[in-house]
DNA sequence: GTCTATAGCTTGATAGAC
DNA sequence: GTCTATCAAGCTATAGAC
């Protein structure tokens, strides 16, 4: 692209633009690396070569392979958080508010699937020699709190049996995480939100004080 | 220890005792290395140095370090098929039978940890440049097939609903995965046998198509 | 800011003595 | 079989020109 042409033209100039995007190309080349080779196997060589830059590049702009890596995190750390943050629709039931919180972390992770892999990586695999510096529990216990919490209001409300909320909040996660680990595991065997729904409708059949069979009309 | 006493004491002289020893000593440093720092960023170097020996010994043995990796993983895919080749008290229910065969593979989950991070790690994670000469698919998926195949016979027994099948095993199959998810994952997380079997109730409390309470006197 | 070129290590793997 | 010594290849990271 020409460089000096029409220097006053946007805001901040045409520099500051490309600077951003080189940026932001590096970010995205390093997510599709470590996604594909993992934090120990995966190269500067390669992120600098994908995003079209040299390795000084990107050694101005993150300093290290370890700052690329961490930026990362961070970044997609503070898009968790601000999507559990999130009011979910007060008015209905715990059921249903699990639902929608389950469906919309769901969501979240299908459309990040790399950055989920290389989380998901860190968190249970081995360190890799990945800088922990960034804290991988947070997503998961998160996540417990958020749902041991609905879990607590459904008992309170009536709507779930007494039974040890641990359990019931665990039933959930691991159906949830599961939901993940498919999305994440090699190809053909993901359930998509569908899937997701109708697990938890099984497991909610379950966890209701009633013990009621799913609300189909089906009658035998 | 003394090397030529008793030189016709056992069957096949004692040289041949310590290579197997040696063999052993580097499989089992092998597994300890990959376990914490993953395959990739896991040295010949640390490996050799942990069994007291040094690296021409360990290519004598198994050729390269994809060699050793290999050895370890055939090995307990081996173990595998064989615990979920068992049959599992075929008089008892399908809800008893699952119960048991999760108990089983947790059973040998949890003792053998780390060789479980390992498989975990290449099945859901990035592929590290590990070999995929093994097919870590096949963990995943035996277990689902034992799954189905119980949960079928429930469903023809009339002891589970007529729900969709798929639902049901994906649900048992996302509470297993996330108490062996937990028992990855950093410290002070795991739920034990007891978390298991308890989370499994609650399921099943859904699943059964009179939905009753779990019953605590075992019929026989 | 971005390049070329290279320093300085570490790695997986081997040759040859014993 | 196991050692010491060493290899070529690959890596991260930096210096210095522009």
């Amino acid at each position: 692209m020409e460089k000096a042409v029409q220097a006053t033209s946007s805001r901040k100039s045409h520099a500051r633009q490309e600077e951003t995007a080189v940026r932001e190309r590096l970010l995205q080349s390093a997510i599709d690396i470590f996604n594909q080779r993992g934090y120990a196997a995966s190269t500067v060589r390669e992120i600098v070569e994908a995003s079209g830059v040299t390795k000084p590049v990107l050694y101005y702009y993150f300093g290290s392979k370890e700052g690329i890596y961490t930026e990362i995190m961070t970044q997609v750390l503070e898009i968790f958080r601000h999507t559990l943050a999130e009011p979910g629709s007060p008015g209905a039931d715990a059921r249903a508010r699990i639902q929608h919180l389950c469906e919309k972390i769901y969501t979240m992770a299908h459309e990040n699937v790399k950055v989920v892999r290389l989380i998901h990586a860190i968190f249970y695999g081995p360190p890799q020699g990945a800088p922990p510096c960034f804290r991988p529990e947070t997503f998961h216990d998160l996540f417990h709190e958020a749902i041991v919490k609905l879990v607590r209001e459904g008992i309170r409300s009536g709507e779930f049996s007494r039974t040890k909320e641990d359990i019931m909040a665990y039933a959930i996660e691991g159906v949830f995480n599961f939901t993940i680990d498919l999305e994440l595991a090699p190809p053909g065997r993901s359930i998509g939100v569908e899937g997701l729904r109708s697990v938890l409708e099984v497991l909610f059949a379950g966890m209701t004080g009633l013990a009621r069979a799913p609300k189909k009309e089906k009658e035998t």
